[in-house]
RNA sequence: GCUGAAGUGGUGGAAUUGGUAGACACGUUGGACUUAAAAUCCAAUGAGCAGUAAUGUUCGUGCGGGUUCAAGUCCCGCCUUCAGUACCA
């Protein structure tokens, strides 16, 4: 029998529960640290196994860093706002609160059963109203910000007011929408309130405007870029369209630069660092004019390659380009309004996997080059995007691959400006050795310095300037969706105005369905709360109103991603009425210490959370830029799904070794069906789908195999292992033990319990220590050298290892130790004591029950960590390999103790060395005290 | 295509960052205990060759080169897998 794992971790959840054993003091005259797992969404299929591996994480770092003396915080909350509720509703009618609370309940008993030591006293839920009132907060001060580009800080919008009062918009440098509006200070002063309030909507960092959007029909709402993967919604799989509606959006864009630039700053994985980088996309060029011929209007282009600018044969612009049917021709008109129509027509996904096929049309328009005034041919091409740069792009088809294939297709002439260079088969798109001809005053140039005598000609004669542009795109913020934040705003007059602190929060009112309204509306159009109108009475305070729809409410809601980019902030000080957090614990915890997390969030949440921090900041809000110092991706657990294969058109299963060569088709089965020898219970499997009971099984050996393949753990694909069966079979501590024993916490793997026996036999083995038969036997006398070398090895290796984050080799330094102290029949109290304050952090159920055997009234938690004695590290001898040239090879064994001339010494009296010379002197002889000895004759 | 990560026994994975490759665990085989099973404990376990044996010896970290007394680790060129991203001008 192994040891009674399950009376002692229930007796001790009941005590830590009870004696809120890990609720943290704030203040503390302790270092503090913070570590922070990301919160889970409260789904209603539970917790798999896969979602505790980064909790466990974190939790023996929390506990650890206690011992060590820290003043840890280390709560867990709930990002309990999102779809799957919300669609749970419309199925059911089922409100999503409910549901969510549900959920949430399922979620704690999960989590309590495994012994984490969250401080539950500070829980947050982004879904609660005295929550979700600073998220409302938190986009009141963004929609009353501006960026001054000047200061490179974000401030606030009376500033602006200020500045425009005074001067105009002279010398002011803001982020604003594509074209910066101008006015001057008169002119400002002469606007009527809702022409002010109109232009200041192009400056606020949240703002309101009719931008082209990801559109998903399927899910009756729009979707951010970072929810959109390959063209389908991430949640889901469905299609999305580009679409044109007015939406709230966040001026992330203006924060793109110190989003790239905070990387260098932070301890986070360098390919999700680079991730972000790629997401922000910033490219470094010029802006370059061309005039349309026989027109005012110019055409700006963005290009990184302005030292091609004499290469260039035509332009393209994207086939949405404001001036396409301005400059079409008569003649061109039929021809490429069905291409503009055919194009906008196209899907996303279309448009992705039609990558190959090139295709575009003559505008009949002409534009002049900016230096030589050559005319130039427009032409539409889809391959050039409108959402990106200025949606048009002068092509250049020595020098860029797809100008090069556009040009080739069309029969578009092909200049070459690269010396010695052949273009005949492709373009010429390598920057290194390659000298530019052909181009007047750049004629035997270098690509940079070409770059920068071109960007300033164009300057002397106002046809372009260095430029820079991102490929990250503000972040649209409006949600046709019920179960989200209500975004605190209502309208005069169409003009967005800001619900009032003091209305704060703006609740969520009860619907009458979860559904747009008939009118196409948004859900909460439906709504029937009274509250709701209350809020409105409120907010247009004096106003007597009888019809509620004079001063309407917002009615979409905040994405997802609005509640988790803040919520860090929140746990330093949860219950605060008064502010999202107060000064005194902020200043006192400043950042997180280590957030643990999946890498999907990289360009989602990880990004946004930065950017409301940097905005916070600016504000003096939050005492640090970065809100997270060292952050790691824990590797998905991913499931191993079990497969029967049907033979096509029949009920007849064959067993995996007798498909070659046949034509079947796999069938997902539930894994729990399947034993770790990849044998199939079929009398099991006709109970758990009826219409398996009248197949036919075709056997190898008398067993039906199954065939296996990793994929994600999902409830669809059966391959979903919850850790509430591992714990009630093996234990919570085992389970923990176990998740950090499969592998390096940063990669994904799939769940397997094959190996679990081993964990669950060494915590047994661990329990014998202290036990002799059923007693409990510890000795208190002097432990033997021996002993103590085991404990002290142990200390040093399992400490490293939680410094490093190697956990899966501290767990096996506890199983050498546990083998070693076994067979050296150790039974001390000197060595166990401190073993079990190792083990707590990984183990914490059997370590606080051994500790109280051993005699201690108080937790384990509050045990010093124990430190590693340098007198009992050092090895007395060790071999160590000697070899010349490879030819003769030996092993000496020396004292670690001896100095360089000693082992030197040693090795040349040696007789095999003797023997090797045979009176030849050495030429050299590399010593490398306490690791190897090399004689080179 | 681009960017990033990774390829080590039958399996998951170690290797103090250039110094005895395969720690630890699973699995497998043999043994002890038992009437028996379970549990537990002990031993062997990269492949090959020689030997009754102790042992010796060769080959071995995706492939091909290179640097070094010494390479899983460093350099050059490939192959494969995974992840992210993609007409980004």
């Amino acid at each position: 029998m192994g040891y009674p794992f399950q009376d002692i971790e229930e007796k001790w959840q009941a005590i830590w529960a009870s004696q809120q054993t890990y609720k943290v003091d704030q203040p503390s005259d302790k270092p503090k640290f913070y570590v922070l797992d990301m919160f889970p969404y409260p789904s209603g299929a539970g917790l798999h196994v896969g979602h505790p591996l980064g909790y466990i994480a974190s939790d023996i770092v929390a506990r650890y860093k206690r011992h060590k003396g820290f003043n840890v915080l280390h709560p867990q909350g709930y990002d309990s706002f999102g779809l799957p509720a919300e669609q749970y509703a419309i199925q059911t009618g089922q409100h999503p609160a409910v549901t969510t609370e549900t959920n949430i309940k399922r979620y704690r008993e999960q989590l309590d059963k495994m012994g984490f030591s969250f401080d539950w006293s500070r829980e947050v839920r982004t879904s609660d109203p005295s929550y979700y009132r600073w998220t409302q907060w938190i986009f009141s001060l963004l929609f009353d910000a501006w960026y001054d580009t000047k200061q490179d800080k974000a401030r606030s919008i009376d500033t602006l007011i200020q500045h425009l009062e005074r001067f105009g918009t002279q010398a002011l440098e803001a982020v604003c929408d594509d074209d910066t509006p101008t006015c001057t200070a008169e002119d400002w002063q002469n606007m009527t309130e809702a022409e002010k309030q109109t232009f200041l909507l192009r400056f606020r960092l949240t703002y309101l405007a009719e931008i082209e959007v990801n559109w998903c029909p399927a899910l009756g709402t729009v979707l951010a870029n970072d929810e959109v993967v390959q063209g389908v919604s991430e949640r889901g799989g469905h299609p999305v369209e580009r679409k044109k509606m007015k939406q709230w959006s966040m001026r992330i864009s203006a924060f793109a630069d110190r989003l790239l630039k905070g990387l260098e700053s932070i301890d986070w994985p360098e390919p999700l660092k680079e991730m972000q980088r790629n997401w922000i996309g910033k490219s470094v060029g010029a802006s370059v004019r061309f005039y349309i011929e026989n027109s005012q209007h110019q055409i700006e282009v963005f290009t990184t390659r302005p030292d091609t600018l004499f290469g260039v044969t035509f332009l393209t612009l994207a086939p949405e380009h404001e001036w396409v049917s301005e400059i079409t021709t008569a003649e061109q008109k039929a021809e490429v309004d069905a291409y503009v129509a055919q194009a906008a027509q196209r899907s996303e996904r279309e448009r992705m996997s039609e990558v190959d096929r090139i295709s575009g049309v003559f505008t009949g328009a002409f534009a002049l080059h900016p230096i030589t005034n050559k005319k130039i041919p427009i032409w539409i091409g889809d391959y050039v995007l409108a959402g990106y740069g200025t949606g048009a792009v002068m092509a250049v088809p020595c020098g860029d691959q797809r100008d090069f294939d556009f040009a080739s297709h069309f029969n578009l002439p092909i200049k070459n400006i690269f010396k010695d260079i052949d273009i005949s088969a492709a373009a010429h798109t390598a920057k290194e050795n390659t000298i530019i001809a052909n181009s007047d005053f750049v004629d035997g140039l270098s690509i940079p310095e070409a770059t920068q005598k071109v960007i300033a000609e164009l300057g002397k004669r106002g046809m372009g300037e260095g430029a820079t542009t991102y490929r990250l795109r503000d972040a649209v913020f409006s949600r046709q969706r019920y179960w989200g934040e209500p975004i605190p705003v209502y309208y005069v007059n169409g003009q967005p105005q800001l619900v009032p602190d003091e209305s704060l929060p703006l609740k969520l009112p009860e619907v009458s369905k979860y559904l747009p309204t008939a009118d196409g509306a948004p859900p909460l159009g439906n709504a029937t709360d009274w509250a709701w109108d209350r809020v409105q009475n409120k907010v247009v305070s004096n106003d007597k109103i009888d019809n509620k729809s004079v001063f309407p409410l917002e009615k979409n809601t905040m994405p997802g991603w609005a509640g988790s980019s803040w919520y860090f902030n929140r746990y330093m000080d949860a219950h605060n009425t008064n502010a999202f957090a107060s000064k005194e614990a902020m200043a006192y915890w400043k950042e997180v210490d280590l957030y643990l997390g999946g890498s999907e969030h990289a360009t989602g949440h990880l990004l946004y959370s930065r950017f409301w921090q940097y905005f916070l900041y600016d504000f003096g809000l939050v005492p640090v830029e970065n809100f997270a110092k060292k952050l790691i991706n824990q590797g998905m657990i991913l499931g191993e799904s079990a497969f029967v294969y049907r033979i096509t058109d029949t009920q007849t299963y064959l067993s995996k070794g007798l498909c070659r060569g046949k034509k079947v088709i796999p069938v997902h089965v539930d894994v729990s069906l399947v034993s770790t020898q990849n044998e199939l219970d079929i009398e099991g499997l006709k109970k758990w789908q009826p219409h398996f009971s009248d197949a036919t099984f075709e056997l190898e050996e008398g067993k039906y195999i199954v065939g296996r393949e990793v994929e994600k753990m999902s409830k669809s694909k059966y391959n979903v292992v919850n850790p509430d069966s591992i714990c009630a079979q093996y234990g919570a501590d085992t389970l923990r033990m176990y998740e950090m024993f499969l592998g390096p916490i940063e990669q994904a793997k799939p769940w397997n319990t094959a190996g679990i026996s081993g964990v669950s036999n060494f915590l047994n083995k661990f329990w014998r220590l202290f036990y002799n038969g059923d007693d409990f036997d510890i000795s208190d006398d002097k432990p033997t050298k021996e002993s103590l070398k085991t404990l002290h090895k142990t200390i040093q290796k399992v400490t490293q290892d939680i410094e490093q984050f190697s956990l899966n080799t501290s767990v096996s330094a506890f199983m050498i130790a546990t083998n070693e102290l076994n067979s050296q029949k150790c039974n001390n109290r000197e060595i166990l004591e401190p073993l079990t304050v190792l083990l707590a952090p990984f183990a914490p159920h059997i370590s606080e029950e051994l500790w109280a055997l051993l005699g201690h009234q108080d937790s384990i938690t509050n045990a010093a960590y124990p430190v590693a004695n340098p007198d009992f590290l050092q090895d007395d001898t060790k071999a160590y390999p000697i070899s010349f040239n490879g030819k003769m090879r030996f092993t000496l064994a020396l004292s670690t103790s001896l100095s360089k001339d000693e082992i030197e010494a040693a090795v040349m009296q040696e007789e095999r060395t003797q023997t090797y010379l045979a009176g030849k002197a050495p030429k050299k002889v590399i010593v490398v005290p306490n690791k190897i000895v090399n004689i080179v004759v």
